[in-house]
DNA sequence: GAAGTATCTCGTCAAAGAGG
DNA sequence: CCTCTTTGACGAGATACTTC
């Protein structure tokens, strides 16, 4: 494991006086001895372990790099794509409509399919989220008026959105879910249902929240995924160009002590 | 061109960390 | 303790390259 390099980077010898069995499998043990170990007993040793036994990320270890190296870029909190603009970005900048749920979120629907929702408490660019839609063709002509239901119980939000397609916000804990899906043929377009909790005893119903919790945990960790490979490579990036750079410095180093060496001992003819 | 192999990319799972 | 995030591991499919 390539992390496990970086641990032995981090990691400090006194944690071998409290270190757990279930913290020594991933972690290498240090042989060797520190004479400062001994001093900072003090130290709470869980806090300290707590601190360097952390798995590091891809983000934190390039960030520690690029702190200490200028010159090496920084993975950003939120980095949507790698090169050039992303399209959620540029898509937000001229979103073809704008709407304003019951509950004082916005939501943009770019062309393309992109919708994105904003909190009102967030500051630009930071509380939006970009959903695509999969299905995203050309709308109907017309088709741009937006109908969503007030907020029930459990916090279920149904809209209508250009394309004849209704996003599904149903906010389970904190962190609301965003969900498009093509409107029931059995219920008239404009017609909203919510889900209550009441009625979700029925077992298939039961069955379908299990399934569609399922479908959001698996695209959220596909995204995260992808996200973690996008850092990774970046990381790797990072540590090939500094690399370089050190190679370029150890060879000027050298030449630079072969040319001392060359005035300190002049050739005698 | 077909077959075999190597490499890459992506989705998923599982385990552990992080945070409330 | 629970939920969410992060990341290594694994398998499947796609693509590139090589050999015949």
């Amino acid at each position: 494991m390539w992390w496990h390099q970086h641990n032995l980077c981090f990691r400090h010898p006194i944690e071998e006086d409290c270190s757990s069995g279930d913290l020594e499998k991933k972690v290498t043990t240090i042989t060797e001895t520190d004479e400062s170990a001994e001093s900072e007993g003090i130290i709470d040793c869980h806090k300290r372990r707590e601190i360097l036994s952390r798995r590091p990320s891809y983000r934190k270890i390039l960030n520690e790099l690029s702190s200490d190296v200028s010159g090496v870029p920084k993975i950003e909190e939120e980095k949507s794509e790698e090169e050039g603009t992303p399209p959620n970005i540029a898509t937000m900048a001229v979103p073809t409509s704008i709407y304003q749920t019951s509950t004082g979120q916005y939501i943009a629907i770019a062309q393309g399919g992109t919708i994105q929702i904003s909190n009102p408490g967030s500051d630009g660019v930071q509380g939006l989220q970009a959903l695509t839609m999969t299905n995203s063709g050309a709308p109907p002509p017309g088709a741009t008026i937006v109908q969503y239901a007030a907020q029930s119980a459990d916090g279920t939000q149904q809209f209508f959105v250009p394309g004849s397609q209704v996003v599904v916000q149903a906010t389970t804990g904190d962190m609301p879910a965003y969900q498009i899906r093509a409107p029931t043929t059995a219920l008239p377009q404009g017609v909203v249902m919510a889900a209550s909790p009441g009625s979700l005893h029925n077992p298939q119903q039961l069955a379908e929240e299990a399934t569609r919790k399922r479908e959001l945990r698996l695209m959220k960790n596909r995204e995260a995924a992808k996200e973690c490979r996008r850092r990774k490579k970046e990381y790797v990036k990072c540590l090939e160009s500094r690399v370089a750079v050190l190679e370029v410095q150890n060879k000027k180093l050298i030449e630079e002590l072969e040319t001392l060496k060359d005035i300190c001992s002049p050739k005698t003819d």
